[in-house]
DNA sequence: AGGAGTATAAACACAC
DNA sequence: GGTGTGTTTATACTCC
């Protein structure tokens, strides 16, 4: 028998230590409401390769939005509702709103605050931003720690739940240990390739990931193909992620397991990136009011636009691994922006304005040399049904162990991946017409103020 | 209301 | 024996 907890301890459970995730802490919910706003950051290094060239307007954009976030552009922009009026924080308990005085860097990723990611995804990025794509527990400590400096200060108890998780979820295995190579204590943990599209998946449902649910805005169309809008995962340390310059995309957090229930309240006014590393080389900052610039005046995209279905198959199992994201309904609650917003964006602006040439910045060949990066990876999709068949009243790890023997894996899913990548890629493209046109409503208010002094 | 997913806490066994 | 690791159970919470 398990140990018995005090009722007084498990009362305490939602606003104490870590639990801020999936107990969103007040302090979590606060920030939540007012950190719905647009700003973008990235970490830039030198261009790689070609492939980077392409991406050489973010530097300039992001500088040009940075300095307007200096400039007194800045505003707060708290969720709203249709009608403009600011929301209330979600939480019945949380009822001050968040301080002014915070940047969407602190409040997103500063030391104090709890990453937004399930300690699964966690261990994910971990064990996939080793070279070896396996790591011992402490390594996984470490990498933490080191992305996630909030770890540092919390409650030791988030170790306990990184093993917890270890063991507990499918995703991960352990490797057989090399009784050649020492590592001490423990054994190396992998990513079980039979669950790696499902991290996949889960990570792509978290804040940063450009394909977050609560960025994709469902197509009232039937979905044609909605594998396409997958796209591999973006973290710090992923080689995408390096590889493009360390360019994040972020929606407000708390919104891992809550993405459902803001979506479906239209609580989406803008995207909003930013710096997913603490450690990132350099960033900058798109602050709210650009955001504003996004939704207001030529308007998002109307939701019911010929957009792509959500991304994921909604039927897939998470057993204690994914994030939940069943696709929504297009919401008329209020002002939402999704991929098609961005791409449908950059389509406005451009009947407008002067298009440029440069204005798709992920040629088809720098498609293609990431895609080729990605198409050596497989993933499998499970379903409920499988796994539950073999028997959810086995331990866990005979149950993986049936799994592994009763199963053969399916056919590979390269071109689900390959998929997921141009999805990323193009995404990547849409947020350049954000900017762009970030860039040119900005410069027609700063010569509208200009003109206003005249006067 | 109940299931699913997740976080947290704790106990215990085992290896180093 | 101490510490770290791995497993398991229990509970609480939110969302659907």
């Amino acid at each position: 028998m398990g140990p018995t907890m005090p009722p007084s301890k498990k009362a305490q459970s939602p606003s104490s230590g870590l639990g801020v995730t999936q107990g969103l802490s007040p302090l979590y919910r606060e920030a939540e409401a007012a950190d719905l706003s647009l700003s973008l950051s990235a970490s830039f290094s030198k261009a790689e390769d070609e492939e980077l060239t392409s991406l050489s307007w973010l530097h300039e954009s992001t500088d040009l939005l940075n300095s307007f976030s200096h400039s007194g552009l800045r505003s707060v922009s708290p969720l709203q509702d249709s009608d403009g009026h600011p929301l209330p924080p979600h939480s019945p308990s949380s009822s001050s709103p968040e301080p002014c005085d915070s940047s969407p860097y602190d409040l997103a990723m500063g030391a104090n605050r709890k990453p937004p990611y399930s300690f699964s995804c966690l261990i994910f990025m971990a064990i996939e931003d080793a070279p070896s794509k396996r790591l011992p527990v402490k390594d996984i400590y470490g990498w933490i720690l080191e992305h996630f400096p909030y770890f540092a200060s919390a409650p030791t108890g988030w170790k306990n739940s990184v093993r917890h998780n270890l063991s507990l979820n499918k995703c991960f295995k352990k490797v057989d240990k090399d009784r050649s190579q020492s590592i001490g204590k423990g054994s190396l943990w992998s990513i079980d390739p039979e669950y790696r599209h499902n991290l996949i998946q889960a990570l792509k449902k978290t804040p940063y990931h450009p394909y977050s649910p609560g960025l994709v805005t469902p197509s009232t169309s039937p979905p044609t193909s909605p594998q396409s809008y997958h796209s591999p995962p973006l973290w710090p340390g992923s080689p995408f992620f390096r590889k493009n310059g360390g360019v994040l995309l972020q929606v407000p957090h708390g919104v891992i397991q809550n993405a459902a229930r803001i979506r479906s309240q239209g609580l989406f006014p803008v995207i909003r990136p930013l710096p997913i590393s603490p450690v990132g080389s350099r960033t900058t900052a798109i602050r709210s009011a650009l955001g504003d610039y996004l939704t207001r005046a030529d308007g998002p995209a109307p939701c019911a636009s010929p957009s792509p279905p959500p991304s994921d198959d909604l039927q897939e199992d998470h057993n204690y691994s994914t994030a939940k994201s069943p696709g929504m309904p297009c919401s008329s609650q209020g002002p939402s922006v999704s991929d098609d917003d961005i791409i449908a964006v950059e389509v406005g602006v451009h009947r407008g304005v002067k298009s440029e040439p440069k204005d798709v910045p992920l040629d088809s060949a720098s498609v293609s040399s990431f895609l080729s990066q990605h198409a050596r990876r497989r993933g499998l999709p499970w379903t409920k049904n499988r796994l539950r068949a073999l028997g959810d009243t086995l331990p866990l790890k005979k149950r993986r162990s049936a799994a592994a023997a009763a199963e053969k894996p399916p056919s590979e899913s390269d071109d689900e991946e390959m998929k997921e990548a141009a999805g990323s890629l193009l995404h990547l493209a849409g947020v350049r017409a954000c900017l762009n046109n970030i860039t040119n409503r900005a410069a027609k208010a700063a010569q509208k103020e200009k003109e206003a002094l005249r006067n």
